[in-house]
DNA sequence: GCGAGATAGTCTCACTTGCAACTATCTAAA
DNA sequence: TTTAGATAGTTGCAAGTGAGACTATCTCGC
């Protein structure tokens, strides 16, 4: 008779620690800043790419849905943690990207998620962290999940 | 000035990793038999366990609120792949156990789950696939997921 | 230049889920 | 025995999210 332990099923654990450790790093931002997930997205994507981007590119390489996406860089514009430029060449679309006051938050921000993630990680010896690193970089790639910055160009429709 | 690369990210990594694989998954059960996560989690923690247990007590161990299992119990009984007994010793809470229709649908979809399962492992050698469950074991034990079935008693209040 | 189809972004709708209140029941202590 | 607090399970409500329709704009082929 087939039998399936949940506790050892890959996919399972992957959901589960997924949901853990993100209620766990957006409990930071959120109590600090109110910002939720997809707000935290688009602001972590505008502050490491220097170039402004449209709000398709942003949701196509977080894999976020661009009506989550339109929603989260509405209340940022109304914060006045983003600013938004028409696109010259393509009037359908908008630049994004940090207004001062929105970089000043992405910098506070940064040294406190890094350390909450070293804190994740920490059970870990350095030589686990950079093996766990490189399998999940594997299991990213076979499932065609972008895995780094790329020019927009290259991201394909999501 | 503080950089954060969200693809290199893993708090970010695991939570677009686990909801793709969830998502890869449970479009087998949503598909074949119009189960959702929930209610999948229910008929995997009965079909393995072959004890009845509570509703508490899945809620538990699979780390979902126990108002969704409750939705989840209420649908698989009107489906009839679920049966509950009163517990003569404490009758607030209901013993769960499959029904025969539950349990063969149980084991007509183990198959099919462990073979995709290993198809999203497909990109890892054995060896890598055992350093990642075991690096994956450290980690949801540093956060306190419970990682193998274990007694009721033993599951401290969620 | 014009029309068909593609694309960016917004908005409405339906669905899911977590929270918290609620009922029923149990436990323990006065 | 009574009562206060804990616990199992259910339900109403509010917030968040994806699907898909919609508008405006672009592109390509004629």
């Amino acid at each position: 008779m087939a039998k399936l332990d949940l506790f050892k099923f890959v996919p399972f654990r992957l959901n589960r620690l997924g949901a853990e450790v993100s209620a766990a790093l957006s409990s930071e931002y959120r109590e600090r800043y109110g910002l939720d997930i997809p707000e935290w997205r688009v602001i972590a994507t505008l502050g490491f790419r220097k170039e402004a981007c449209s709000a398709q590119y942003i949701a196509q390489c977080t894999r976020t849905h661009k009506s989550t996406i339109s929603r989260a860089v509405t209340a940022l514009l109304e914060r006045h943690l983003l600013e938004r430029v028409e696109n010259e060449d393509d009037r359908r679309e908008f630049r994004l990207r940090l207004t001062r006051k929105g970089t000043m938050l992405y910098e506070d921000l940064i040294p406190s998620l890094l350390r909450r993630e070293q804190e994740i990680l920490g059970c870990l010896s350095a030589q686990e962290r950079k093996d766990f690193a490189r399998l999940l970089g594997k299991i990213e790639d076979s499932l065609g999940l972008v895995q780094t910055s790329r020019p927009m160009s290259e991201i394909e429709a999501y």
